[in-house]
Parts: structure tokens; sequence; C-alpha cells
DNA sequence: TTAAAAAGAACGTTATAATGGACTTTGTAT
DNA sequence: ATACAAAGTCCATTATAACGTTCTTTTTAA
């Protein structure tokens, strides 16, 4: 998989409020399994398990159509 | 769960675009019964079955700092 | 430089998403 | 109204994410 900016989107912000993986593990009720696995690109979390990490971090997930010409 | 957003900006999407739920389960090789559980909001796909969709939509995902105050 | 904290890896078990198929309901156009 | 297409529902099987735990590696601070 690659969800490389996704992650690095989730870790960036997680590390700027200064908070560890169990933390927000606890946060999120997100398992710590999950997201050690995750964060380290092994992951395919379900769109609740992200949804869960991303509401503890005040992230919001959003579609937006592509302007880019196609990669 | 409730995905009602994102659902509706896949759904959204693929309507403008003038394409079926079998079009769009063969273009993005999701199986049609996880496309109509997810679109019918039955579902809780993976990140890889949502980018699969994303991707043959023309959309992209992204995570943005929610300004607004906690709901 | 070493002790503690944090992150990553590896497990077995349980829960559930993905798949493919058959069938039903709804929508659309003739 | 009626035929066809599209969307929705249900089912069994397979694949894999979630969880909890333990252990190892890396990072950070004293």
């Amino acid at each position: 998989m690659d969800f490389v900016s996704i992650i690095e989107a989730i870790k960036a912000r997680r590390k700027s409020l200064k908070v560890t993986q169990n933390a927000l593990s606890d946060l999120s009720g997100v398992a710590l399994g999950a997201l050690k696995k995750f964060e380290s690109g092994k992951g395919n979390p379900t769109l609740s398990t992200l949804k869960k990490l991303c509401d503890a971090l005040g992230l919001e997930i959003t579609l937006n159509v592509k302007k880019t010409i196609n990669p």
C-alpha cells in the first residue's frame, strides 16, 4: 500500500501536539498495535479506525477533485 | 458508523461522471458487493478500498486540521 | 554512557471487510 | 404498464484488520 501522505499527516499532527502513540491510542480508542502498524506503513486501516485517529487529533477527512494532470 | 459526507462525496462524484456502480466496480477493481455496501451506508471500507474508488473517480483524500469549535 | 521512554516487530485469537453470486426493490424510459 | 437498468439486500467463503500481549530496537534525556 502507499498511503504515505496520509500516514505522514497523522504522524506530523500527532507530533505537533506532542502526543505519544500510547497516548493517542488511549485518546482515540484505537489499539496500540493497530496504530503502530499503521504509522510504520504496514497497515491498511478501516475507515472507522482512521476516523477515530483523526477525531482525536482534530483532523478531518475530505475528498477533493484532483486538479493535477493524471499521475 | 457515520461517514455520511465521505459517502456522499463518492456518490456525488460518481453520478456527476455518469458512472454506474457496476462501471465503478470495474474501473476501480473494488468488488461490486463492497461498493454497494459502502454507498448504502452499511460498510466500513479499508483505506485501500476507499483509495481505489477515489483514484478511479479522480478524487484525492486529504487530512486537514479542523478549524471548527469542537463538536 | 546508560537508563527510561517511545517506537517498531511478532505472535495467536477474534471480528469483520472483501469477494462472488443470487435475488429483490427502485428508478427510468419506452 | 411494462420492460430494462441500476441500486440495494442477503449469503457463504476467504482474507485480513483489530485487539492484546510480549519482546526488540531506537530515541531522548539525565
